[in-house]
RNA sequence: UCCGAGAUCGUUUAAUGGUAGGACGACGGGUUCUGACCCCGUUAAUCUAGGUUCGAAUCCUGGUCUCGGAACCA
């Protein structure tokens, strides 16, 4: 068993193939993803969507994308174009399209089926009233004076809420079911609610909307969707999910199944919360690339073959857990290595003049876009007496395992020369402007015919020819791992004031004509997309993830 | 005080009564025209107390702790 690197199965995989040895469904498997239209999906819906497409894809079934639309009070199309978009764009395809309010007919139907059978009643208490006659998780509830009213007074009181003869909140209608239940789920739940509001598909055609008990288990029976995947604070209603079905009667009867969401250190993950940080402009919107959105995280230049990676690394259990943001890196840094085009590219500047390198002579040298793979091509770089190196490449007083620029070190500079430092030029306030630096000709290509070793080998631009680009370096949003941990709950108060960092850098000229979207990787700097507002003349670039850095882990340590 | 769920290396995930394994991280080393990638090694866990058994992470009992639940939200 123990041979296995490839990640174990879950526990939903094996009631679904468990079912299928059992013959259970026909054989058959169908998921649906039902989210919401009221809000951006994030890294938590990436692992349920993988979850559900991924058992379909498994096991040959079905999976739809379903909008569960039943509060038109929160709900819009534009939601709906977002949600579709990200879902494709993680490289999954629904069989099919539905919304919840496709079966409002049938929904309505049902509830006066339930009449009917007197398994459901209008009822005339006020919210308030409603809620104190539920009592509470101590004590039981009491039955409302309307629960025993004749099944024809419902019928007739439920058509005219539908027709809009009632103000919202004067009546509802409920579930017939146990006021003294221990699950305060089943002391007599709501159906359907008055509600005065245009819907985003139904328009004004409906008074009343039903309730996501209601709503939801009886889609996924119409559905025929065999697995009903939600999260763990569903738990307590899959007893009310059985109920509608077994009182109905209907000849299919999904499972539900509960797993854990997921949490990320570094953020936090409720649509609720991250509403609140775009109405407060804390960021620039839902596709702020600092945002776990998945439309953040495409325009941090996160792949999908990335997310979908971590979300099958992640596992799916029961059990509460707090995922490292390090194992999501790895994974973006694991697909980024084989996938991006390697170029050079200086966040911070700093400028290198080589003293006996002749002025107004530019050559150029060949760079391979990947060190592994040739299919990427090259390009040639263009060299010349006056560059730019990172100015976290040289140090005037350097530690003894600085192995960079230093005075009367020598480097490489990548697919160029050797370098030595022979001076450094100060202004008045001592404030290095310029690094003075001699050559060496025969390491032309940045070959060594002496077999002369260089400790490192640093990246660098020709000042005259690079490109100027913004460089918008992201980091996480809040500086405590667990954001909600903070006193009472106060996520904003450890918001990371660094979490994004806007540098004037360079890029080399190859970079002239990138689109929004490109992913390459910065050679030693870390891993940078094209941003969704760069244009030729104006340069966006957002670091997706930083390299690994035994160097900084050094400076670290020396602290 | 009620109902439901869950506790395995720092984090995450395996084991389905039979050697507690993998991944990430951390640490150390090798390699290197990216202090990257890659390679090797080290570190490190069954919540607790009993019981059943030749044998328990797994089964039973009692504790402890954590999470979810009382919207005309989903």
């Amino acid at each position: 068993m123990a041979e296995n690197n490839e990640v174990g199965s879950n526990f939903v995989r094996e009631i679904v193939e468990e079912d299928l040895k059992n013959g259970k469904n026909g054989g058959r498997v169908a998921t649906r993803f039902p989210p919401e239209p009221n809000g951006y999906l994030h890294i938590g819906h990436a692992k349920s969507i993988c979850l559900n497409f991924g058992l379909a894809q498994r096991f040959g079934g079905t999976c739809n994308l379903r909008f569960d639309d039943t509060d038109p009070v929160k709900e819009d199309t534009e939601y709906c174009d977002s949600i579709k978009e990200d879902v494709e764009w993680l490289g999954f395809h629904w069989d099919n399209l539905y919304f919840a309010s496709d079966y409002f007919d049938q929904l309505y139907e049902w509830a006066k089926e339930l009449i009917r059978k007197g398994k459901a009643y209008v009822c005339e208490l006020t919210p308030e009233q409603i809620r104190e006659y539920r009592g509470n998780f101590y004590t039981p509830g009491k039955p409302s004076p309307w629960r025993d009213r004749p099944a024809e007074e419902s019928l007739d009181l439920l058509e005219r809420m539908k027709n809009g003869e009632f103000k919202e909140g004067e009546r509802v209608l409920r579930a017939k079911i146990d006021m003294s239940h221990k699950n305060m789920n089943m002391r007599d739940p709501l159906i359907y609610r008055i509600k005065h509001v245009t819907h985003h598909r139904t328009g004004d055609k409906w008074c009343i909307y039903p309730m996501y008990d209601f709503a939801h288990g009886l889609s996924d029976a119409i559905e025929g969707i065999t697995h009903s995947v939600c999260t763990l604070e569903f738990e307590d209603h899959r007893i009310l999910y059985d109920w509608f079905i077994d009182a109905l009667e209907l000849d299919r009867h999904p499972q539900q199944i509960e797993f854990a969401k997921l949490n990320l250190s570094y953020t936090v993950m409720s649509k609720r919360r991250l509403l609140s940080l775009v109405k407060d402009g804390v960021v620039c919107g839902w596709d702020d690339p600092r945002m776990p959105t998945i439309s953040g995280m495409r325009r941090r230049g996160f792949p999908p073959e990335a997310i979908r990676n971590f979300c099958e690394l992640i596992g799916v259990n029961k059990r509460d857990s707090m995922v490292d943001l390090a194992l999501l890196e790895h994974c973006v840094r694991e697909n980024l290595n084989d996938t991006a085009p390697r170029i050079m590219g200086v966040t911070k500047p700093i400028k290198v003049l080589i003293e006996n390198y002749p002025e107004g002579k530019v050559e150029y040298f060949e760079g391979p876009f990947h060190p592994t793979d040739d299919s990427f091509g090259s390009r040639k770089i263009p060299f010349s007496r006056e560059l730019w190196i990172d100015s976290s490449d040289f140090m005037e007083d350097a530690p003894k395992k600085f192995f960079r620029l230093t005075p009367g070190r020598e480097v490489r500079l990548r697919y160029a020369y050797f370098i030595k430092c022979v001076g450094v030029d100060k202004d008045e306030n001592g404030n290095i402007i310029q690094v003075r630096c001699t050559y060496d000709p025969e390491s032309a290509g940045g070959k060594s015919p002496d077999g002369r070793k260089v400790k490192v080998t640093i990246h660098w631009l020709s000042a005259a020819h690079a490109l100027p680009a913004e460089l918008h370096m992201v980091n996480t949003l809040f500086t405590e791992e667990d954001p909600m941990a903070t006193p009472e709950g106060d996520f904003k108060s450890c918001l990371n004031p660094n979490s994004m960092e806007i540098l004037q850098g360079y890029v080399e000229p190859s970079m002239a004509d990138v689109k929004p979207g490109y992913r390459c990787q910065f050679e030693r700097m870390g891993y940078f997309c094209v941003d969704t507002d760069s244009t030729k003349d104006h340069l966006i670039f957002n670091r997706t993830v930083t390299m690994r850095d035994d160097w900084a882990q050094i400076q670290k340590q020396g602290n």
